[in-house]
RNA sequence: CCGGAUGUGGUGAAAUUGGUAGACACGUCAGACUUAGGAUCUGAUGCCGUAAGGUGUGGGGGUUCGAGUCCCUCCAUCCGGACCA
C-alpha cells in the first residue's frame, strides 16, 4: 500500500467539508483563541509560493490550539475593494464586482487545495452591501465624535455642543485650528454654516482640502505610487498637485494613545520602532520672534487695502457675521460710549466692535493698540469670564492694553469714563512713531495680519545661537514681509521651488533660499535676525518656520556656510568651526542668562522664560499627519454624507448600506471627481438625513437638495475593523455584537508582512480606540501579539547578450579569447543575436558589451542549465539567435564544438535572487507542486524553509526532502510489498524514549512559532524510528497528532487507518472524536526520556578533546578523578597538575591547564 | 543621511539560559539493488592536510576557564523612512 497523498488529501478535503468540523461557534466552555491572517487583496495573478507561508504558520498554530482543547478562531476573506480591479475595469469595460469575485473563486481554489482550516462559514468581502454597510455606519460614528482632550477619549460630538452652549470652546482647544475661540454667546450667535464649519474642525472623520495628484492629460487623480518623477506611471504626462475637498481622519488626536498602546503589545521591536518614528513625537517650544521691517510703500490708487486687518483670515467669514451683527445691536452702555468716541472726539480714530484674532473688541485704538471693554452684568458667569482672560491674555500677547469699565461706569459717570480713556491714549506712544524702532509692534504699520513669526524649535537651549530665520517657501509670511529691495528675488525663488518636483527636492540636495530682507528680533537679546526663505523647511512640519542654530544642526550650518552667514558659537570647544555638533551636553556660553547651564537642563529654563514672557509655549509635535480618507474613484465603500448649502449631513442609518450604483464608465469626474461625480441621479439620489440633521435642515427652510458626496473610500477602510466582523459576521443588526467581541476580544495571534507596519496596522489600532472609547468593544487594542512573515523571494534567471551597436561584425573580436579552430564558427549570411552563456570568460572581458535578459525560470533546470529550444521557441522564435559557451555554438538547434577541446555542450544562466513577481518570470505556483507532491509536503516544506519572520528565496529542490519524509513515515504503517505493518505491541522504553523527546520538541518549536525545527524534530523521530524498526500502535498514534497541525491529511489517514481496529488506551477524543482535530494533545512525562549517564565533552582550556560516558549524578571530585585518568587528558597535561578543573554539571567539563 | 534587520558549509538552515558549531534537509561523491534510474537503500561530505593535527560562525578588539551567543568598533547586504527643526 503505498502513499497515495492525491487520494488521501481529496477525500479528508471532502470530508472536513461535508462534516463542517471547522466551524467555530460563539459559545464554547473552552478557553478562546483567535487566530488571524492579514487580511488578503485578491489579485488577478494568483498566488504565488509566497503567499501562502503566514497562512500555513497560522494554520499549524490554530490546529495545535485546537488540540490543546481551546476554542480557535481562524477565518479568512478578502479586503475586495481597490485600485486594481478599477483599473482592470477602465481598460477592459468589466466591472469591479465581477472581475473581483473570479479572482475570489480563483484564490478560494488555490487556498483550499492547501488544507487550511478556515471557517469559511465567517468569510467577509468588504466589497459586499452587508459588509461596507458597517463600514458607512462606523465612519458614521466617526463623523459623530470629537476626541476630547481633557478626558483623552472619543465622544460625541452633541457632548461637544452642549460644553460650546454653555462656555464655549474654552475647555476644548479646536484640534484643526488651534486659534479658533469662541464664547457661548457667540456660538449661539453662530449661524447654522458656522457652526457645523466649527463642529467639522473637532470631528474624527472630517472633511478638508488636500492635494492630489492630478494628471491633466488622464483626466484623473493618481496615487503616489503612479507618478514617477513628476509624470503619470502611464503615459508620462505631466502631474500637478491640486487642491481638492478631502475626506480625513483624526489620526493625530490619537498619537500618544497609538504610542502608549505599543507598550500592551506584543510586536517585534522592529515594529513598534517604525510606528514609533512614523508617529515622530518631539517636544519643545513654540516661540514667536517679532518682526522687523522698512515701511512698505504707501499703497496708491483707489483700491487702497484696509489699512488695518487684524482679523485671523481663517477665522474672518464666522467672526465678520458676529461682529456685523453686534454693531447693529448695540447694548445700551455701548452706545453712550460711542456716541462719546466717534469721530475723533477721544483725539484718536476709535473703533467699535472689531476683530482681533478671533476676539471682537467693544472699542479698539489700533493707532495706539488700546482696547476699551465695557462689561455686561452676564461677565459674572465663570464660563465668560474664562474666555475673558484668554482674550486679555490674546491681546496682552499681541501688544494691546486693555481698558475696562462696567456698564454702570458709563451709564452714570460716561465723563469720567472718557476722560480716563483720553489720558490712557496720550499716555501710550502712537506705533507710527516707533515703526523704525525695534521695539515696533507686531501688530503695527502694515503688517496685514502677520505680525509675527511662530516658530518651532526642540532646542530653546539654543536660542542664543540662532544667527537666522527660516520659513518655507509657501509660509504665509513670504509675501508679507520681504522688502522691496529682495521682492524680485524672493519671488524668483518662490518660482524656482514652484517648478520643482517632491521627487527633485528630495533627490538633490542642493542648498537653495533667498533672504526676504526682513529681520526678527530676538527677544532676549534683541539682535536682529535676517529671516530666509528655504526649500529645506517643509511647510507642513511645526508652524512652517526654524529658528537656524548652525552651529548646533547640521543642514543650518550648511546654510550658513553657503550664503556667508556668520555664526554664533554657543557650545565652546564643542564646536570645531566645520561641522555642527548637535550634542545636547555641551554647557553653554555666549547665552546671556543661561550661560553655564549644560544644554539639556537649559532646555526647561528657556521655556520657562518664554512662557512667563508670554512670547511662547511648551509644544509638543508630531510628525504624523491625519490620514487622507477618501479616493477619487469608484471601487470603494461610498460616504453616506449628503451636502446641501455647503454643509455635510450624514444620513440616516436606514439609508445604509448606501450602495454603489452602477456605472456605464469608470471614468474620473470633472476637475478629478470621482466617476460618481458622472451620474446625476447619484447626486441626486433621494436619502433621508438622520434625525437631527433632517429637523435642522427643514428648520433652515426645508431645502432637502444637494449632492450626495462622490467620493468613496480608501482601501483601508473595509481592512480596518475586519477582525470584529469575523467575530459575527452575519450580524445584521449590528457590526458586531458587544457579547461576540467580548468573548473573542483581541486578536491573540496576527500574523503578516512587515509592509503594513504602518497603514493598517495604525489605523485599525485607530479605529479600534474609538469604538472602544463609544463603547462598542472593550478592548482598545487590536492584536495582541504579531508576527511578522518573511518575504519569500524568487530566483530569477538571466542570459547575456551581446550588444550589436554599429559593429556588424562582432564575432571576430567577441570570439578572440577563445581557440578558435579555422573552420568551426558558422557562416552567417545575416546578422543573429549572440546570447552567452554565464560561465562565459568572454563576459568578464567585455562586460561593457553585455546586456542582462531576464529569462523564464521553467527553462532552467537545477544545475543552471537551460533548456536553449525550449526556449528558442518561447521567446526567439521570430529572432535569429546564437548561443555561446567557451567552447561550443549552439545554432539552429544544434551544438557544435569551436575549440580544440572537446565541446561542452551546455548553457547556463545566473541566477539572481529578487523580489517574486510575474514580471521577473520567478513566481512559482503553491498548485503546481501541491499537485506534485500533495498539500501536506507542500506545507511542511514551507515551514522547512526556515523561520517565518525570515526573508528567503524559494529552492524548489529541496521539497523532495520532505515529500520522502512523509513516504518513509507511510511506511512505519504499509509496507509496499506487505501492506499493514504497524501492530499492538508494548513499546519498549528506547522508542517510549523518542516519543516523548519529540513530544517536548515539537510542542515547544510550536510555541515559539519555529516551525522549521518543528518539521526537522519530525524528520528525527521517523528516522529514530525506522531505526529502531518501530511499528506500534503506541508510539505512531501520539505522533500522529504531534504531526497533524503540520500535515493534516496524512494524519488524519493513518489515525483512522489506526481506529479500524479499538485502541488499546481508551478514546483518546472527545464527543465525535474521530477526527483526529478533536483529539487531544500528547502529554509528555520527563520520566521517559530520563537518562542516568550523559557523553559530556572534555575541553582542555576551552578547546574539545575528547569525550566520555559519565554518571549523571556523579559528584565533581569523582568526575575530576574520571577526568584526569582520561589517556587524552594525561596527553594534554604532560604530567603537570591542572591549575582548575571546571565541572559543570550535565554540560560539560573544561581542565585548565 | 536616519532607523531597523541580517551576516554560520556549495545551498536552506540548527545550536531555548555563554558550555561538544554545522542538527535536519538539499546538493555532491562513492556504493548496493536494478534492463534502466530522475525510484529506493547504505556510506561519506565545513575548510587545509595522506595523517597526526591545524583551522573555522563578516573583519578587528575585549570580557570569560569557555563566545555563533555578551560588550566595543569597523565592513557588507537587505528592508523601511526620507530634509521633521
Amino acid at each position: 500500500m503505498e502513499y497515495n497523498f492525491r487520494d488521501i488529501e481529496k477525500k479528508w478535503q471532502q470530508q472536513w467539508r461535508d462534516t463542517g468540523i471547522y466551524r467555530v461557534p460563539n459559545e464554547s466552555n473552552k478557553p478562546k483563541y483567535y487566530v488571524l491572517d492579514m487580511f488578503p487583496y485578491p489579485s488577478g495573478a494568483g498566488l504565488h509560493v509566497g503567499h501562502p507561508l503566514g497562512y500555513i504558520a497560522s494554520d499549524i498554530y490554530s490546529r495545535y490550539k485546537r488540540l490543546k482543547g481551546f476554542n480557535v478562531l481562524h477565518p479568512m476573506g478578502y479586503d475586495a475593494f481597490g485600485l486594481p480591479a478599477e483599473q482592470y475595469a477602465i481598460d477592459h469595460g468589466i466591472h469591479p464586482a465581477v472581475s473581483t469575485a473570479a479572482n475570489i473563486t480563483n484564490f478560494r481554489s488555490q487556498l483550499d487545495k492547501i488544507g487550511f482550516c478556515f471557517d469559511w462559514d465567517r468569510e467577509v468581502n468588504t466589497s459586499q452591501p452587508g459588509y461596507y454597510k458597517w463600514t458607512q455606519w462606523i465612519f458614521l460614528q466617526l463623523f459623530d465624535s470629537f476626541y476630547n482632550r481633557k478626558t483623552g477619549k472619543a465622544e460625541r460630538i452633541q457632548a461637544l455642543i452642549s460644553d460650546f452652549e454653555k462656555e464655549g470652546n474654552s475647555n476644548h482647544v479646536c484640534p484643526g485650528d488651534a486659534s479658533i475661540r469662541f464664547s457661548a454667546t457667540e456660538w449661539k450667535a453662530f449661524d447654522e454654516k458656522q457652526q457645523m464649519d466649527v463642529l467639522m474642525q473637532y470631528r474624527l472623520a472630517y472633511c478638508g482640502v488636500g492635494e492630489v495628484n492630478w494628471c491633466e492629460a488622464l483626466g484623473t487623480v493618481l496615487a503616489n505610487d503612479e507618478v514617477v518623477n513628476g509624470v503619470s506611471e502611464r503615459g508620462g504626462y505631466p502631474v500637478v498637485k491640486k487642491k481638492l475637498r478631502q475626506w480625513y481622519l483624526r489620526i493625530t488626536e490619537y498619537a500618544d494613545r497609538l504610542l502608549e498602546g505599543l507598550d500592551r503589545i506584543e510586536f517585534s521591536e522592529a515594529m513598534k520602532e517604525m510606528q514609533t518614528n512614523w508617529i515622530g513625537k518631539s517636544s519643545g517650544a513654540e516661540i514667536d520672534f517679532r518682526i522687523q521691517r522698512p515701511p512698505l510703500t504707501p499703497p496708491k490708487g483707489e483700491d487702497t487695502p484696509p489699512k488695518y486687518q487684524t482679523a485671523q483670515p481663517s477665522l474672518y467669514n464666522i467672526t465678520k457675521r458676529l461682529a456685523e451683527e453686534k454693531r447693529k445691536n448695540p447694548t445700551h452702555e455701548e452706545m453712550i460710549l460711542w456716541e462719546k468716541l466717534r469721530n475723533h472726539q477721544a483725539g484718536f480714530h476709535i473703533r467699535r466692535q472689531h476683530i482681533i484674532g478671533s476676539y471682537i473688541v467693544d472699542f479698539v485704538c489700533l493707532q495706539k493698540m488700546m482696547t476699551i471693554e465695557v462689561d455686561g452684568g452676564y461677565h459674572n458667569d465663570p464660563e465668560v469670564q474664562l474666555y475673558d482672560k484668554a482674550r486679555t491674555e490674546f491681546l496682552k500677547e499681541q501688544g494691546f492694553t486693555e481698558l475696562r469699565f462696567t456698564n454702570d461706569e458709563v451709564r452714570n459717570h460716561v465723563e469720567t469714563v472718557v476722560k480716563k480713556i483720553k489720558e490712557e491714549l496720550s499716555k501710550k506712544e502712537s506705533i507710527s512713531k516707533r515703526l523704525d524702532s525695534p521695539e515696533v509692534s507686531p501688530l503695527g504699520g502694515d503688517l496685514e495680519g502677520a505680525p509675527i513669526l511662530r516658530v518651532y524649535t526642540t532646542r530653546p537651549d539654543t536660542i542664543f545661537g540662532v544667527d537666522f530665520m527660516v520659513i518655507a517657501p509657501e509660509h504665509d509670511l513670504v509675501d508679507k514681509i520681504k522688502t522691496a529691495e529682495q521682492a524680485t528675488a524672493v519671488d524668483e525663488y518662490i518660482t524656482y521651488v514652484k517648478s520643482r518636483s517632491e521627487r527633485e527636492r528630495m533627490a538633490e540636495k542642493k542648498i537653495t533660499g533667498v533672504f526676504t530682507g526682513a529681520y526678527a528680533i530676538n527677544p532676549f537679546d534683541g539682535r536682529e535676525i535676517p529671516i530666509w526663505i528655504s526649500e529645506y523647511v517643509l511647510a507642513g512640519y511645526g508652524t512652517g518656520a526654524i529658528m537656524a542654530v548652525p552651529c548646533g544642526d547640521e543642514r543650518d550650518h550648511k546654510f550658513a556656510q553657503h550664503f556667508g552667514i556668520p555664526i554664533t558659537n554657543i557650545i565652546g570647544k564643542h564646536y570645531n568651526g566645520e561641522e555642527a555638533n548637535p550634542t545636547k551636553d555641551a554647557v553653554l556660553e555666549n547665552s546671556d542668562f543661561i550661560n553655564g547651564i549644560v544644554m539639556r537642563d537649559a532646555i526647561d529654563v528657556v521655556i520657562n522664560r518664554i512662557e512667563e514672557m508670554g512670547i511662547g509655549v511648551r509644544k509638543v509635535n508630531y510628525k504624523m499627519r491625519d490620514a487622507a480618507f477618501s479616493r477619487q474613484r469608484y471601487w470603494g465603500e461610498p460616504f453616506p454624507i449628503k451636502w446641501i448649502n455647503g454643509i455635510a449631513y450624514p444620513l440616516d442609518e436606514s439609508e445604509l448600506p448606501l450602495e454603489l450604483p452602477q456605472v456605464d464608465s469608470y471614468k474620473p469626474g470633472p476637475e478629478g471627481e470621482g466617476p460618481l461625480a458622472n451620474i446625476p441621479a447619484w447626486i441626486h439620489k433621494k436619502v433621508k438625513l438622520a434625525k437631527e440633521s433632517e429637523s435642522e435642515v427643514s428648520s433652515l427652510g426645508g431645502d432637502l437638495e444637494g449632492a450626495l458626496e462622490t467620493n468613496t473610500m480608501p482601501g483601508y477602510a473595509g481592512s480596518s475593523w475586519y477582525f470584529l466582523r469575523y467575530m459575527d459576521p452575519q450580524n445584521e443588526k449590528e457590526f458586531c455584537s458587544r457579547k461576540a467581541s467580548d468573548y473573542w476580544g483581541q486578536v491573540d495571534l496576527y500574523i503578516g508582512g512587515t509592509e503594513h507596519a504602518v497603514g493598517h496596522l495604525l489605523y485599525s489600532r485607530m479605529w479600534t480606540k474609538v469604538l472602544c472609547d463609544l463603547g462598542y468593544i472593550g478592548h482598545d487594542e487590536p492584536y495582541k501579539k504579531l508576527v511578522n512573515q518573511g518575504m519569500i523571494q524568487g530566483v530569477s534567471q538571466y542570459i547575456y547578450r551581446y550588444q550589436f551597436n554599429d559593429d556588424p561584425l562582432p564575432m571576430k573580436r567577441i570570439t578572440n579569447p577563445i581557440a578558435v579552430m579555422e573552420g568551426h564558427w558558422p557562416t552567417l549570411s545575416e546578422p543573429h543575436t549572440w546570447f552567452y552563456s554565464a560561465d562565459s570568460k568572454i563576459i568578464d572581458v567585455y562586460a561593457n558589451a553585455f546586456s542582462k535578459v531576464i529569462i523564464p525560470i521553467e527553462f532552467v533546470n537545477h544545475k543552471g542549465e537551460v533548456d536553449l529550444a525550449r526556449l528558442i521557441k518561447y521567446k526567439f522564435s521570430d529572432d535569429k539567435v546564437v548561443f555561446v559557451n567557451d567552447s561550443s555554438v549552439y545554432l539552429d538547434g544544434n551544438w557544435s564544438s569551436v575549440s580544440g577541446i572537446e565541446g561542452n555542450f551546455v548553457f547556463k544562466s545566473t541566477p539572481e535572487v529578487e523580489k517574486m513577481s510575474k514580471s521577473k518570470f520567478n513566481t512559482v505556483n503553491p498548485d503546481d507542486l501541491v499537485s506534485k507532491y500533495g498539500a501536506d509536503t507542500f506545507r511542511m516544506y514551507e515551514m522547512f524553509l526556515g523561520p517565518v519572520e525570515m526573508s528567503k528565496p524559494w529552492d524548489t529542490k529541496g521539497i523532495e526532502g520532505v515529500h520522502r519524509f512523509l513516504k518513509k513515515l507511510w511506511r512505519l504503517f504499509f509496507d509496499e510489498v506487505k501492506g499493514k505493518v504497524w501492530n499492538e505491541e508494548k513499546a519498549t522504553d528506547a522508542e517510549l524514549k523518542v516519543l516523548h523527546k519529540t513530544i517536548k520538541q515539537i510542542e515547544e518549536a510550536t510555541e515559539r512559532f519555529s516551525f522549521n525545527t518543528g518539521v526537522s524534530g519530525f524528520m528525527i523521530a521517523v528516522n529514530e524510528l525506522t531505526d529502531l524498526k518501530c511499528h506500534k500502535k503506541e508510539i505512531l498514534e501520539p505522533l500522529l497528532i504531534l504531526l497533524a497541525p503540520y500535515a493534516p491529511h496524512i494524519a488524519e489517514e493513518l489515525y483512522a487507518q489506526l481506529r479500524q481496529v479499538p485502541s488499546l488506551g481508551g478514546d483518546l477524543g472527545e464527543a465525535g472524536g474521530a477526527s483526529i482535530l478533536n483529539a487531544r494533545y500528547p502529554r509528555f512525562e520527563a520520566k521517559y526520556v530520563a537518562e542516568s549517564s550523559k557523553e559530556y565533552p572534555i575541553s582542555i582550556n576551552g578547546k574539545l578533546r575528547t569525550t566520555m560516558n559519565i554518571a549523571l549524578d556523579a559528584s565533581q571530585p569523582e568526575v575530576e578523578k574520571l577526568v584526569l585518568d582520561n589517556d587524552v587528558v594525561k596527553k594534554w597535561l604532560e604530567g603537570k597538575p591542572p591549575k582548575k578543573i571546571i565541572f559543570v554539571k550535565g554540560k560539560m567539563v573544561n581542565v585548565v591547564i
